[in-house]
DNA sequence: GGGTCTGATGTCAGCGACTGACATCGGTCG
DNA sequence: CGACCGATGTCAGTCGCTGACATCAGACCC
């Protein structure tokens, strides 16, 4: 398919993270990109629709895969539903941690990076959300039990990367996820 | 102060908002935007830090606002403390509902736009779960009580702007927060 | 009143993100 | 082998945004 080797776009992508890690994602051009990946600035753009994309293409996928699988779950559409998602996801979607961690560092340093990773989180609670509510949870209910889960799994996310001990990131949701059910158990949000 | 004409700066929002509003933002220029204020578009960078920010500059007064009221505020640190300090904004803060109801509507037809929405919600949030932990709140449920809190703050003001009746913000607030309260009620989120 | 100082604005040059239009190459299929 | 198609390259251009420096209006001082 490609003109000279495959993987156009995984190449892009490992490059733009090389480039980012290493001078700062200001300081990282979209044509340097595309000449570490043996491509051209124009390519860049027709496989991300912009520079911080890059570092969020795939968050559609995760999203598909919760909204599937709160959907076709075997519990009572809520919390623990979201929960289930979000464990079966840890173990068929994220990459290393290695990756996650540099990744995350990357997005730490910038604003306009942060901007996006919070706007996708957004969009995966208001997915979430709908799903819910299409099997028979209550607006408010549903809404809260979507945002709390995306809440646990920012925490289990942040614990994951920055835990020396290496423990999997399935590992680091379930105590989240707990921690949440604790505080949440007398409002019962749907779960 | 000014070369010319005095209130560059709010000169430079009106004619942004109606260009905005009569074109749409990205067929909008930065340079048409000057040049309606009789402006130069450097100037415009020199009260704008980008061309988006031109529909949320104020947004931190209001997050300053927040969180001295419910930093001193006379209820204890909860979703109460949070709904008086929204209900208090409401009456000081807000633009008029013409005003706001254009804003959003510039603001929902543009991605980029909503990007930034969600994100300086997002900071509201945070801000607000700083003083409540600095009052004394614990780690969950100071989140709890400021994300809930934006929550019902979100849907009050989507109310206002597309209420034909013309109510007032502070009415709006007040419906959602008793809606919020009978939900939560079991969960005691410090209110 | 005239000189000076300061803050806001103008001017200019330039970088880099992003896009549209069109050419070109590689592989596929008949 | 030739038509076809999808991915890539090339080119030119717009626009957001910035740094450096000049300039102007008013405030202050004498």
């Amino acid at each position: 398919m490609g003109r000279w080797e495959p993987n156009a776009q995984s190449r892009l992508r490992q490059a733009a993270m090389d480039l980012y890690a290493e001078y700062g994602f200001d300081q990282t051009t979209v044509a340097e990109i595309a000449e570490r990946a043996g491509l051209t600035e124009r390519t860049f753009f027709r496989h991300f629709t912009d520079k911080r994309e890059v570092l969020f293409a795939g968050s559609e996928r995760l999203q598909e895969m919760l909204v599937e699988s709160v959907a076709g779950s075997s519990r009572p559409a809520g919390l623990d539903a979201v929960a289930d998602a979000f464990e079966r996801a840890a173990e068929h979607y994220f990459p290393p941690v290695e990756y996650s961690r540099q990744r995350q560092t990357v997005i730490d340093a910038n604003p306009a990076l942060q901007e996006r990773e919070i706007a996708k989180l957004h969009r995966v609670a208001a997915a979430l959300t709908e799903v819910l509510r299409a099997r028979g949870l209550d607006d408010p209910a549903a809404a809260l039990a979507a945002e709390a889960g995306v809440a646990a799994f920012k925490v289990a996310f942040a614990r994951w990367v920055s835990d020396p001990a290496g423990g999997a990131l399935a590992d680091h949701l379930r105590e989240s996820f707990i921690g949440l059910r604790a505080l949440l158990a007398p409002a019962r949000l749907g779960s």
